[in-house]
DNA sequence: GTCAGCCCCCAAAGCGCTTTGGATGCGGCG
DNA sequence: CGCCGCATCCAAAGCGCTTTGGGGGCTGAC
């Protein structure tokens, strides 16, 4: 059923009917709810790309997911973060399209999306700390909102973004609280902007208590199990191991706890571990009393709010560039404990 | 730049153009290269909404995602499929649109993408052993392909799915000839096919060995790792523990592992764990050396398999509707051993 | 020289919708 | 009574593309 034979079916013409069904002034209610009536028992929907045409807007939004090959990664995140904005945009009458793009070709998917009319704006993911892809959708003239940050971008963007630096500051406040010296850092790679603050928030509390920060105690790779337990096993090895385990996502914090189990040693009491916890819906952290101590944040919600800030930004194309920074608080768990008062490795040899 | 600006800078009419893009033989080859040439000059690229109502095709897939708002979990696997789907939409030029759907909107979301023709088929994820969506689909005519299999459903359709059966057949005799007579299965929640299956495959090489299939040995659940280590922990803590557990994902599994090493005990020597093991990008089962033993089977590649069978389907909508089974083969890790002499719970104790 | 037959190319219709610019009919005001 | 203005509705253009149904013009055969 299109809008023709549906105009026909009432003896209207499809002026009308278009009118009445999108609540302009110039119908009597009599007739726009004839219309509305026909048209739900007709399960009448306009279609899509005929009112896209009409209209110059695509009612939808993109998602560039990278999709790497050397390490053929997904980003764990990604369901959540994606659900999130998907409920935004259902409510809203968008759709959601996405696209898996080998890192490379990012800028050629942009510059398409552009061209073809696809979509009204972007979401960006996963911003390095230098990021090219900000410069090209702004001089594409497309609509965007960055989950996360960029450092090196001087020029307004549209962003949401967690508070990276302060909750890896206080957590690392905190692990100093509990007498913890020899603190470790596993962090994301580096070439991401996030990774880049959470360092820069340990870092800053590590020397604000004097403590050192030492190279062999801070790694910075892809966040899976197996870095976890590969990092923490050759570093609880050292001679002067680590008490206390700063880690990035929740994933490399299982490696971890595998590693300290794996010596007998006891998390937690040997050794503390916190983690950031993006709240993930099919990995969390424990049940009433967290497993892990963690700076948590739902991503879930990063996903929501960022895309709202989108259809706003495209709904008012001249509206100001909105942002927002999302807290990370603490939550206590039974990961971490003071300090122990023999070192772990001391404790291991026993 | 559009089809008419086109047309009109290179002297040509609209038709002759759009023939030379598109391949049609009624252009001559110098013509033709001289259009592609000024199409890649000025980044031309056909409007997809326009291309579309003219052909009546929308070059765009559907994945539509349930997110029930009780438990409000988003599926782990879904990136992995959704980026192998992915690749292979791209390498064809098609877009994947995806929908987050509360778990009783499907029936209505199925239908207005129909009527709104914003697809050109859809990917059915999640079958249950009813599913009442096949049904729905092939009365819309819409053309599918469902990850997974739905056992109830009498008429063909489109599938891809793993050989659970058999899968849980193999893993649970390995159990067996490993010395093992109590076997816990941690299954996902019942309602699912796959899980249907898998219990399946496990009773049938029970009872082929005459091992007992004991209720309190048996759950089904949502697969999270909290459900892991809590199922485990009580199981261990039976009078007459298990001494194995089959387990349907690796998220499960870890639960299941920190049960284990809290109790003091040891995995593949105190209690022997398979998985199922769906190759995910992030939660890569150890390094050269499986961490789990496991079936295993990458969501990834069935993701791939399952947009290309789509794919197919769209092209030739008269023709035969496919479908592949693809088998697990089992991974041997560190997490089986022989069948400890005492039971698990005897040296727990000790 | 003619004319059929090809090669190339073009004008225009049509996909399903929105939107501009009227047309029609009615009551109310002067 | 005549005219204005309002409330309703409609015809047609246009969004950017594909595709149908023609033609011109050139070649080669007769």
């Amino acid at each position: 059923m299109n809008l023709k034979e549906l105009a026909a079916h009432l003896g209207l013409s499809q002026t009308t009917v278009s009118r009445a069904l999108n609540g302009y002034p110039e119908v009597a209610e009599a007739t726009r709810k004839r219309v509305a009536d026909a048209a739900e028992q007709h399960n009448y929907r306009p279609n899509t790309r005929a009112k896209g045409l009409a209209t110059g807007r695509a009612m939808a939004v993109g998602h560039v997911i990278p999709t790497s090959t050397r390490h053929e990664m997904v980003n764990p995140i990604f369901g959540d973060f994606i659900s999130g904005a998907g409920e935004t945009y259902a409510r809203n009458g968008y759709d959601m399209v996405l696209s898996m793009v080998e890192d490379g070709d990012q800028a050629r998917v942009y510059r398409e999306l552009k061209a073809k009319g696809t979509v009204d704006g972007l979401i960006l993911h996963g911003p390095a700390t230098a990021e090219p892809r900000i410069g090209l959708l702004r001089e594409l003239g497309l609509p965007f909102c960055v989950h996360g940050r960029s450092t090196d971008e001087r020029a307004p963007y549209s962003w949401v973004d967690v508070n990276n630096k302060s909750a890896f500051e206080r957590a690392t406040e905190l692990l100093a609280d509990l007498g913890h010296r020899r603190i470790a850092l596993l962090n994301g790679l580096e070439a991401m902007d996030f990774a880049r603050r959470r360092r820069a928030g340990f870092e800053a509390a590590m020397s604000a208590r004097a403590l050192p920060t030492l190279a062999e105690l801070m790694r910075s790779q892809e966040m899976t199990e197996t870095y976890g337990f590969e990092s923490a096993s050759e570093m609880l090895a050292l001679p002067d191991p680590p008490t206390a385990f700063l880690v990035s996502s929740m994933i490399v914090a299982i490696g971890v706890r595998r590693a300290v189990e794996e010596l007998g040693l006891s998390l937690g009491t040997d050794v503390s571990v916190i983690t950031h916890d993006d709240d993930l819906s099919y990995l969390r952290n424990g049940g009433e009393v967290p497993l892990f101590t963690a700076t948590r944040s739902s991503v879930r919600e990063a996903g929501r709010i960022a895309a709202q800030l989108l259809l706003d930004q495209i709904a008012s194309p001249g509206g100001p560039l909105r942002t927002r920074l999302l807290e990370a608080p603490l939550v206590h768990g039974t990961s971490t404990g003071p300090a122990p008062r023999a070192t772990a490795g001391a404790k291991a040899a026993e």
